[in-house]
DNA sequence: CTGAAAGCGCTTACAG
DNA sequence: CTGAAAGCGCTTACAG
């Protein structure tokens, strides 16, 4: 066992080939100049000195090259969500041969904006980020700093940047239209954290299907707090203690429907047959729920996938308009809705 | 807007200062050697300037210091373990100013393989692994190359390690003995992919319990495919159609218990009525599920630190005889095991 | 077609 | 106490 670590360098392979490390360099960046002969030789001493190359020190050099090194700032890598959205962005990189650093900030400015500093002194080609508002100074300055970024899941209020998102709106749009085709009048919605714009735009989906289908809203019965699973739990007990409890709850995200299911199981009652449950985000074990959950997908793979092309364009076309693009979700009906809505069966 | 990116070095910094750039390198690494006078010129300039330092320069050149990089190789990023594992390592690392570049490589040898090359060459200071299995070719060789390697979830076979797990047989033993307890005789085991030394030692707990208790074991109703979803289906539903069906079924991990939540509602049974549940990996919706899942808890966060600071530990002592690091479990009990046997209620 | 040399942004002996 | 210089492992004009 050797102790040291074996450092097979350029010039290692330069020497065992007899010919100049550019000339190493030239073959290895596919150099089409460089004469056969001397190619073939390279590449043998490169196998038989089991040559990799230095990624420090190519990104260190390359001015002009991609430094094949993505960053990526997670609001909370515990979210199920976000972990799709990871894995989509992963596998394109490294199908180019890029490395992701991953920062997850959990929602906390300070820990963001470390890690902003650390991914930005590791000089990688570009951000891929959800803000952790619409408000978000840290990636402002990224931006304003010349930087390449795309925000995911939520955009900036006061600059316009690449987006890639759900349709948050239809999507709550089809959640609160479907309980409303199953009879229900009184749909409470537990929402996020209000300062995230995501939040804001579900809200609007709520109120659009409200609107189209001439039911009146009930501003008591819209309530958020934090987007985590405590607030889930606190906002769903004060909905069912209310005197004219609500039919059915629409949630705001994958958490806060947890945090309603605990409530509602822990007040003893059924789903569907006491109380309606969607929920925005489906998650992997929605179906192992009982009765299993009726939620709104989000794609996130695919919004993963659409970020990095997105940050690869930037990165070639720094001046290209920005882009906002919007990611289909999908209803997907399970049993904890229903089929009609308590009290009438 | 500025759209070029500003490169403030420690030339910038040098010339701010009138004092060449050794000097502004010292003061950033605070030896103490500096006049005061000079220090505080430097600091000032460091303030205006607005200088981060290069962490791919300073890489580059640290051949003796810290790189403050950690390269981890996660089979799944999907799963909540390793969701916890990475947490807790994070936390860690982002407090001791390095960075993490994760390589989530999907169970696939070939994945893991590219991965290893890249974090190889982004010169890692060391590597946290949950080896493929126990036989893992590319770890060892990780090793043999005399990087700092330290396993998680699992070691290896042929080699000893630094490895931080948890006490699976034990875990494993207290799962199957609450059962026994509660009057099971015949607990059937759906086990992990067999390659993986965690599905070995949880079956050894497994026939502890048995053992410890006069219980025989019957291999018959102990099944394993691969560690997935899907054989979880499978081998609940083979375990469902015997003729003399278990009372109790043993998962060895979460996501093979969805799995057989899964099977277990498409058949329609009651849990813990008709079958009672226990599962290996205790996940934040386990008290969401109906019933709510007893479970065997891993401290993931815990095993995150403590794999680090080992990491650490073996980047200062090379040398230092390999540890190995047992964490405990923790029995979640909940509803899904019901308080007696079924048929006895 | 190939090599010598400059330079990316740092750190660290070595002089003085 | 400070600076000039070498060098980490690369890439890329510039000569030839």
């Amino acid at each position: 066992m050797k102790t040291a670590k074996n450092v097979v360098s350029l010039k290692t392979v330069a020497s065992l080939a007899g010919v100049s490390i550019a000339t190493v360099s030239r073959v290895l960046n596919g150099d089409p100049v460089v004469k056969d002969e001397t190619r073939l030789a390279v590449q043998k001493a490169i196998k038989t000195s089991g040559y990799h190359p230095n990624r420090v020190a190519q990104r260190l050099r390359a001015t002009h090259r991609s430094k094949k090194l993505i960053g990526l700032l997670i609001p909370d890598i515990q979210n199920p969500f976000y972990v799709d959205v990871i894995r989509g962005i992963e596998e394109y990189a490294y199908d180019h041969g890029s490395a992701v650093v991953i920062g997850n900030f959990s929602q906390d400015p300070k820990k963001e904006k470390l890690y902003i500093d650390i991914l930005r002194s590791e000089s990688v080609d570009g951000f891929i980020v959800a803000p952790s508002d619409g408000r978000d100074q840290h990636v402002e300055e990224l931006i304003q700093e010349g930087n390449a970024v795309v925000c995911i899941d939520r955009g900036l209020t006061n600059r316009s940047v690449d987006v890639v998102k759900s349709d948050n709106e239809t999507g709550a749009f089809h959640a609160v239209e479907h309980l409303i085709k199953l009879g229900h009048r009184r749909i409470a919605h537990i929402t996020g954290d209000p300062a995230i714009p995501t939040t804001r735009e579900r809200i609007s989906g709520y109120m659009a299907a409200h609107q189209q289908y001439g039911l009146p809203v009930d501003n008591n019965i819209i309530r958020g707090r934090q987007s985590d699973f405590i607030s889930g739990v606190a906002l769903t007990r004060e909905i069912l203690d209310l005197p004219d409890r609500p039919t059915a709850i629409f949630t705001a995200n994958n958490l806060l429907t947890l945090g309603a299911l605990e409530a509602i199981h822990a007040r003893g009652l059924k789903i569907p047959a006491e109380i309606a449950v969607v929920g925005f985000d489906d998650v992997y074990w929605a179906t192992s729920l009982n009765p299993p959950l009726t939620a709104v997908r989000q794609h996130g793979l695919e919004i993963g996938q659409r970020a990095i092309e997105l940050l690869y364009q930037r990165i070639q076309h720094p001046a290209r308009l920005p882009a906002n693009v919007i990611v289909k979700t999908e209803l997907m009906v399970r049993r904890s809705c229903g089929s009609r809505p308590p009290g009438e069966e």
